[in-house]
DNA sequence: AGCAAGCATTCCTTTTTGGAATGCTCTCAC
DNA sequence: GTGAGAGCATTCCAAAAAGGAATGCTTGCT
């Protein structure tokens, strides 16, 4: 068929085969066997041209068409979707908190890339289909994927500074007046972030069993800035508000997480001249963000 | 591709390998090579259904239209053209004499055959392309085509009946004061049917070098009826105007030519139902023609 | 927990497609 | 009008693509 339409185009069994790459003797027989398949002549054959029947001349019009129009989409799948755009899943805390508030920053470095960016809790990267790369929370270890480690988290304990009313907040007994703020891993299991960090801050006999429970670090973060109690959080996810006096860190002590975020691909992307571009930006902007 | 427009409308491998009579583990490969082409995924395995990337739903939508505008032009190709359509060549003179006039019985004979009629005066029927059939005028010996007679051409004298003037034309001698109206077989070269009729009248002595020539038959009898002069022309091809008084026949002489009119079809024709049914109209028509 | 549905994979067979060489016919030029 | 060349057809064989059967693997459902 392909065939048919080149042959259309050059009116030559000859020319055609050489811009088919394929012998005119292929060629012959291709549309010969299209003719038959149809019980209709395509061609008529003269001796140094060929001119194309009424059904022959409709056909090569239609098939042109329509190839086109294929065509078109599927160079929009190859180089349109895979050159420019990269698609990426990012955790709902990390993309709102450090990934949107860099994402100028990004246009800027790599100015080509269209970035997709979802935030599903549960990325579908293995499953090779929508996804190019993502970021993942977790010990680095995913068969059958390549992970880059982004940054570990610094948890921190934070508040709003209105929640002090000046008072000082110095030992556990001064924590344990707070409401505390949980993150769940899952509908019945919260993250035991806090648990590590007491631990960490050598705080025995602190009660967190009450408090209130969020699917989202996002949310507790939120609920933290409004006054709502004390969360645990990790210091990049807080360092704007921070920064600006929204929220203030109780204590001294900063606690290596026992995960990371990690920058995730598949092995077939190595080499993926958009995917490597992001894994470098990243890297770079978590070390920058380290050194602060 | 066509793999996958199935596979797209099913959402299944096993059911799409059904709708297209082949196995499952066919179609699976087939998708995949697809997609290993493209670079990029069009479906997501999911267990007990398979969901679509967004390259795979634009791609789908693409390839359904565009393969169904092609099976529609194949289709008219196939069908129309093939099952309806009958192309015909014609000799311009049978076409115009003959043909014609009994083309509204043809009509009422076989309603459902649309019939394209071209009168070259030497038709393409043995390059395959653009006819089913033609008419020709010969000795019924073509190579690879074949031939059933339609009629043989009985050869009379004819002109106007104002040429007579109420005189008697009984002889060689009357014949020669009319002028003669030639057809010519090639630019410098007449067809010989007077010469045929003067002898098979037994008139010797007749000179024929003056008179007027005509490529088409047509144009003679045109001439004679115009009061031009007389023509030999055969008796089918000049009935109506012999019945309606426009010409009149000169001596009771009918000479039976050395060639025929013959319906000239290609090998590969036989058995098709239009060709078929066309020459059995032809054939009951020259039989009825005869009769009369 | 076990079964069934459904896709992937492997190995082998079948079918299709392609290539090289050759033949045939027409056109063009001398 | 004759020879050369261009261009399609055809034949035979090789290569490659597609297909089939069987089997494995995962998952959803009962």
């Amino acid at each position: 068929m392909k065939v048919f339409e080149v042959v259309g185009q050059t009116r030559s069994f000859t020319r055609a085969a050489e811009r088919l790459n394929l012998t005119q003797s292929a060629v012959s027989r291709q549309v010969r066997n299209l003719e038959d398949a149809l019980g209709e002549d395509l061609l008529i054959r003269r001796h140094h041209h060929l001119e194309l029947t009424p059904a022959g001349a409709e056909l090569l019009a239609t098939i042109q068409e329509a190839f086109h129009s294929i065509e078109v989409s599927l160079r929009s799948i190859t180089e349109k979707s895979n050159q420019n755009r990269l698609r990426i899943n990012v955790p709902p805390t990390f993309a709102k908190r450090w990934l949107l508030p860099r994402l100028a920053r990004l246009r800027e470095a790599l100015p080509d890339v269209d970035i997709s960016l979802s935030t599903e809790a549960t990325d579908t990267l293995a499953e090779r289909g929508l996804l190019d790369c993502a970021i993942r929370f977790g010990d680095g270890e995913w068969p059958m994927l390549d992970a880059s480690i982004l940054m570990t988290e610094r948890h921190v304990v934070v508040c709003a500074p209105s929640l002090l009313e000046g008072a000082k907040v110095e030992g556990p007994s001064d924590l344990q007046r707070f409401t505390f703020l949980h993150v769940l891993a899952s509908p019945d299991r919260r993250y035991l972030t806090w648990r590590h960090w007491l631990d960490a801050a050598g705080f025995q006999d602190v009660d967190t069993r009450g408090g209130l429970e969020f699917d989202l670090l996002d949310l507790a973060i939120e609920a933290a800035c409004a006054g709502l109690g004390v969360t645990v959080a990790d210091r990049s996810m807080v360092r704007n508000q921070l920064q600006s006096g929204q929220l203030v860190q109780l204590f001294d002590v900063a606690v290596e997480g026992h995960e990371s975020y990690w920058f995730v691909t598949r092995p077939q992307s190595a080499g993926n001249r958009k995917v490597d571009a992001f894994r470098a930006w990243l890297l770079a902007e978590a070390a920058a963000d380290r050194a602060e």
